[in-house]
DNA sequence: TCTGGGGTCCTAGGACCC
DNA sequence: TCTGGGGTCCTAGGACCC
């Protein structure tokens, strides 16, 4: 019954692509700046993807509306994302750190899951390792990262958020739960904004109210989810650090630079999109069988339909026509459409081209 | 505030089969 | 004529992650 005691490390790179742009460019140094959409002079749609310490001085945070950003910093250096850069530097970084690992598992673009139990005895040993890591990143890369290490996945994401930038920050699995106990609820993996509003409504604050709360309540407000919040807020968590396999679905979207009313403009983009979404697959060389459109009208209200067809394809007429179908009934004279997207699932891996390769 | 684009996973109902 | 239970697949929507 008693199985080894995990010592887990999550790494956070931090503000990925505004350090990136800061190393390429120094002339930025010291500045703020802003990747996300095109602000326009404060009338851009869009919003922020990352901002520097700088830009958070003046407020400007991920996820907010680049109009609004622009009204807080319009001095700030805007940027748009230059993502096959940050891929690149990413590949290189999530190389580095995957030595250190008995199990790895990339988490997004710029962070990363590594169980090193096997090879850290106690935290003392783990906090080597996790300079180390720091340290070459730092040497190879010239950019930083915040590392938190705990006895599972859930207290070591917690714990590198703790500390930034820069940061390293330790949580031994006796201190776990009250370490969280403080945090606010919306600190926990998974819960987000509306789970943190239900939680308000019952009073639960922080992520020590809920752990003292009613587990039974919990689990009939939240269902499986209530049982696995209690849990995490008493420091529990089994979920194992494993490499991901294949994507399960690939998608273009794209949201105009104002609302369309013309049927042809919205069907010309859908088509565009698809081609897109088939160069992916071709080069993954996998096929599809399952298609999903989605429209956003412009008081955003969104809308998905999918189908799957009775045969796996990888060609372009295909998607099309498929898309054209599933898209046309929300076509309508009376709406505008903000947002279209295309996506393809239920994935074979196609056979080996090794001629065109 | 006026809300991107790339993903994953879960839920719930209905169809269909044994 | 009325009625099981289980399993799988499909669809639509929603919450969450970076």
């Amino acid at each position: 019954m008693s199985e080894k005691k995990r010592i887990i490390l999550h790494i956070d790179m931090d503000h990925f692509y505004t350090a990136v742009e800061e190393r390429e460019h120094p002339e930025y140094k010291g500045k703020p700046v802003v990747v996300g959409a095109d602000p326009k002079q404060g009338k851009g749609r869009g919003v922020v993807s990352t901002s520097n310490y700088e830009a958070r001085k003046a407020g400007v945070r991920s996820g907010m509306p680049i109009s609004r950003a622009w009204k807080l910093c319009p001095g700030a250096v805007y940027l748009p994302p230059n993502f096959p850069l940050y891929i690149e530097v990413s590949l290189r970084i999530m190389d580095i750190v995957r030595k250190y690992a008995d199990k790895f598992e990339r988490w997004g673009i710029d962070e990363a899951f590594l169980d090193i139990t096997a090879r850290a005895k106690d935290y003392t040993e783990a906090e080597t390792i996790a300079k180390q890591i720091k340290q070459e990143i730092l040497e190879k890369e010239r950019l930083t990262c915040s590392i938190g290490v705990g006895p599972n996945k859930l207290v070591a994401k917690v714990a590198s958020d703790y500390q930034k930038p820069d940061g390293l920050t330790i949580v031994r699995d006796d201190e776990a739960e009250r370490f969280l106990a403080p945090l606010p609820v919306r600190k926990l993996l998974w819960v987000g904004r509306k789970t943190e509003e239900k939680l308000k409504a019952l009073g639960i604050n922080t992520i020590g109210d809920l752990a003292h709360y009613d587990p039974s309540v919990l689990a009939e407000n939240f269902g499986v989810m209530g049982t696995q919040m209690h849990l995490m807020a008493r420091g529990i968590d089994r979920s194992e650090v494993e490499q991901r396999t294949g994507v399960k679905s690939i998608s273009h979207e794209t949201t105009f630079e104002e609302d369309i009313k013309d049927a042809e403009t919205v069907l010309k983009a859908l088509n565009t999109l698809s081609e897109e979404v088939t160069k992916e697959t071709l080069s993954q060389n996998l096929f599809f069988k399952t298609v999903t459109v989605k429209v956003r009208y412009e008081n955003f209200e969104t809308h998905t339909r999918s189908k799957t067809l009775q045969f796996m394809t990888n060609r372009t007429q295909d998607l099309q026509k498929t898309a054209r179908e599933l898209l046309q009934p929300y076509l309508r004279s009376d709406r505008k459409v903000r947002l279209i997207g295309v996506r393809v699932s239920s994935f074979i891996k196609g056979e080996k081209q090794t001629t065109l390769l």
